[in-house]
RNA sequence: GGCGGAGUGGCCGAGUGGCUUAGGCAAGGGCCUGCAAAGCCCUGUACGCGGGUUCGAUUCCCGCCUCCGCCUCCA
């Protein structure tokens, strides 16, 4: 069967076939870097995150492309009220942005472009949809005709009759419903020089661009939050398929249209103009970056989840089973794995991603390992680890203990107290071996006592 | 108004025309332990409401209610 892929134009889940065989272009919308990243925007970046390591493993190379929007009012806006130029204050928040996409373990994307350095593409671009009819300059500003595409609306399941009109920028439109490619110069603004006039690009310009020069005019999957979908993936569709498809020449520009659910707090979207958001940051304050990651990973990528301090808990509970079970073992000898349990793994992730099933097969994994005797378990372990690896979420080569490279330092350390200890129990000492115990655990090594003898971890 | 999604046991979250009716967290009981911890075992019968189809529906059909998202920037 192969992978089962969901996607929102023809509304079904179908099989992924690659334009390529063996290799996979995927283009997810990043973030604009107008501010702090949020909990919702990780969501996002996990989900295809969780893809993207799915892909490889399943043989396929995979370039990923995540833009970067470092142009837009927002941006301009909010530099201004700052008081910095809007590049500082883009880089800042790129920064911000990467920072937690990489401490929650998000693999850097093959190319990651930014708008700013793409305008002689959007330029070119708007070039050829002025000549062929589809966009058309005004006062400075150039808009694309969307009644000059017949499948406008294709995508979101608009009609365009139906299409609420934009209130603003009204000027020059020969339809409301227009959109903006390019936007003539405001004071103050920063600008490049078009053949149209001075000016900046307009937002979906920006990934339709982008998308083709990393991807081509035709790739496999293209991403992005569910709150995207209109008016911005449909409006970057439209530029893309008249710009490079000749008038009745059927297609898409990508096979598969992916998008995520979103993130709720109270039962509302997570987001920057509700004032409802929970920060990355904090959310990192708060649990283990592996925690968060398993919170985002666990359900499934297309279903609205709700953000809570609850829910947190109950991530943290759950991946602590987890993770004491895959360190339950010292090494992996190389033993043949449980037979079908790998199987039943990858047929719930090529199922569109079906994390949560997924998922029910390592909890069951897990429980059998924690059954099995000391000789099997290594091979219940050696499974359970590889189906977590795929979610980015192995506890021990992906989430390492901080400060590794002290631990031989602590071992010795922690080795002589439990010698102390051991010795005390030996003497039926149990007010001194409760002591030791006592006092390890406050320093976050806590002990257990197994039937082969005592064992410590971090906490 | 238009388009789309969702309502499952204390909570989170899968899934399915009936068959042992996921999984996790929390709770109670038990085993193990010097006490713990970890782990194991047991317990808990749910699918918004009203009709219909069916031998049988949480699952299919119709109607209704409620919630959410998009239609303006948003992952």
């Amino acid at each position: 069967m192969g992978l089962q892929l969901y996607d929102t134009r023809r509304r079904v889940v179908s099989t992924f076939q690659p334009l390529t065989a063996g290799q996979v272009g995927i283009y997810v919308c990043g973030p604009t870097v107008q501010g702090v990243p949020h909990v919702g925007h990780l969501r996002v970046a996990v989900a295809f995150d969780v893809l993207r390591r799915w892909l490889t493993i399943s043989g396929y190379e995979v370039t990923l492309v995540r833009n970067v929007t470092d142009i837009d009012d927002k941006i301009i806006i909010n530099a201004a009220e700052e008081g910095v130029t809007v590049w500082a204050l883009a880089e800042r928040f790129t920064r911000a942005f990467n920072s937690a996409y990489d401490a929650l373990g998000v693999l850097a994307p093959t190319v990651e472009p930014r708008a700013t350095g793409h305008v002689p593409e959007m330029v070119a671009m708007i070039s050829r949809l002025i000549d062929s009819g589809h966009a058309y300059a005004a006062g400075g500003n150039v808009w694309f005709s969307v009644r000059s595409y017949d499948d406008y609306g294709a995508l979101s399941g608009q009609r365009l009759d139906a299409v609420q009109p934009s209130p603003e920028n009204d000027e020059g439109k020969r339809d409301p419903r227009d959109f903006a490619l390019w936007k003539a110069a405001k004071p103050g603004e920063p600008t490049w020089e078009t053949p149209w006039g001075p000016g900046r690009p307009g937002w979906h310009l920006e990934c339709s661009a982008m998308a083709a020069k990393y991807l081509g005019e035709r790739f496999d999957i293209h991403g992005g939050g569910l709150d995207l979908v209109f008016p911005h993936h449909e409006n970057e569709r439209a530029q893309t398929v008249t710009s490079f498809c000749p008038a009745g020449t059927p297609g898409d520009m990508a096979q598969h249209w992916m998008h995520g659910g979103l993130l709720t707090t109270r039962g509302e979207k997570m987001s920057k103009s509700l004032g409802n958001f929970f920060r990355a940051d904090d959310a990192l304050g708060t649990v283990r970056p592996p925690v968060l990651r398993y919170y985002l990973a666990a359900a499934h990528y297309r279903s609205t989840l709700e953000y809570s301090a609850e829910a947190l808990r109950e991530a943290a509970a759950t991946y602590e089973r987890l993770e004491t079970f895959c360190r339950s073992v010292e090494t992996l000898p190389g033993l043949d794995e449980p037979a079908g349990v790998w199987e039943d793994f990858a047929a719930a992730m090529d199922d569109d991603l079906a994390v949560p099933r997924a998922l029910a097969v390592v909890f069951s994994a897990v429980s059998a390992g924690n059954k099995a005797d000391d000789a099997d378990r290594p091979a219940w372990v050696g499974v359970v680890r590889r189906m977590l690896a795929v979610l980015g979420l192995d506890p021990v080569s992906q989430w390492p203990d901080p400060g590794a490279d002290l631990m031989p330092a602590l071992e010795t350390a922690v080795a002589i107290a439990l010698e102390q200890r051991r010795k005390a129990r030996d003497a039926k000492d149990y007010g001194t071996s409760d002591a030791i115990r006592d006092r390890l655990a406050e320093a976050g090594v806590h002990v257990d006592d197994t039937a082969g003898g005592q064992r410590w971890r971090l906490t």
